[in-house]
DNA sequence: CTGTCGATGATCGAGTTCCGTTCGGTGACG
DNA sequence: CGTCACCGAACGGAACTCGATCATCGACAG
């Protein structure tokens, strides 16, 4: 048990892919699908985003597109679910770097990866609001509920940390986070430096009063 | 001022119908028409959600839909707005009935009329969360920032709280709120009671630890 | 080691279907 | 009888399909 399980927990949606690559170019081009796919999410937005456009920009043809993803919406699930795994592999990146001692410092870790994707992805934020219920296609639950279940073992495990309801402390806590970290980047594009310092604060704040290490 | 005024203060768009109705067997169908989307996207999300569905559902024709809205979006647009004025209608009623003297008490009645929104109005869970990004033509910003203004004035006015930050501290407060509520709304159709209990909990921990009376 | 060959994966894009939107005609109100 | 409300066939464009074509790779002979 180590901060690296975040991932393997958290991740346990197979993906949406049609049919499972088998040569090497597939994956590169899944890959440039769901770059030009995120692109035209942060130009026009969820809503506008046409398969044409994503087929495109990634210089393929619209049949290739709908060899790898079923429908329109499957793109925009796709995207959701690997900036959901790049933001895992940040925040294990992160607590690894960081190695904290305190709940604190592992929110730290977690709302830095956060900020970073939000900030190096276009379309993250697009993509992270509609998340639930504009692609109820994405299974699993909630971000919060998917991360809170392997975060608490981890907790527990690491440092020790005993609370007989903590997985469900800890998804308010990340449910809070992720929409001030939202309504950081919604206020400014590159994200008002004040909203993320609150939600540092705020959620700081909660966890230091109802969770006990 | 009273809290009559926060519905004034929060309500500044003026609404999207293409025609205003003249006769009086309009603004019943524009209902229905309402009423129909919302059933819609309580049944396939928003996404799926075709005009078609929305005229059959009424009884009406394609035309009709396309006589009072522009377009598809604006009829989520127009729902959306209907769903905030009837959120802030609650709110008001709640407030008149209680008449709280302690920003916690103020909260407790958004947090009910909210709720009750959610149980009565079909859809609303899914357009509340796609307010921002899905549905970009509402104007106006964030619901939260919305309602943090006039609230402030309401609160400093006949609360006589003092503090020189807050509207941001109220947009804080209410988009935790929100976040909170719309996550016992997904975790349980009819809204999950301890998450609903968790909200009021961490709203008024919130507000008692940054805004003093 | 190299070149050929067949099988299967990958790509393409014209064509089909479905959905958003328009508009001219018909009925209802006042 | 003029205006308002309503309808639904028709249009355009976007989602999605499918058979044809090209690329890759292992097998095998020379």
């Amino acid at each position: 048990m180590s901060f690296n399980d975040l991932i393997s927990g958290a991740l346990t949606t197979t993906g949406q892919v049609r049919n499972e690559p088998v040569q090497a170019r597939s994956s590169e081009r899944i890959g440039a699908l769901l770059d030009a796919a995120s692109a035209v999410v942060a130009e026009v937005g969820i809503e506008r985003l046409t398969t044409a456009m994503v087929a495109e920009r990634a210089g393929a043809s619209i049949g290739t597109v709908y060899r790898y993803f079923p429908d329109r919406i499957a793109v925009l699930s796709a995207m959701s679910l690997r900036g959901f795994e790049r933001f895992l592999r940040k925040s294990v990146d992160n607590l690894e770097a960081a190695s904290p001692s305190t709940i604190d410092g592992v929110f730290d870790c977690l709302i830095d990866a956060s900020v970073e994707m939000h900030r190096t992805e276009p379309g993250y934020t697009s993509i992270r609001l509609s998340d639930q219920i504009a692609l109820p296609e994405v299974e699993g639950g909630t971000t919060s509920a998917r991360v809170a279940g392997p975060l608490a073992a981890i907790l527990t495990d690491e440092l020790g940390v005993v609370d007989d309801d903590l997985v469900n402390r800890l998804d308010i806590a990340l449910t809070i986070a992720d929409a001030l970290i939202v309504r950081a980047f919604i206020s400014a594009p590159r994200g008002d430096e004040a909203a993320i310092a609150a939600t540092r604060a705020v959620v700081g704040s909660y966890l230091g009063s109802s969770v006990h290490a």
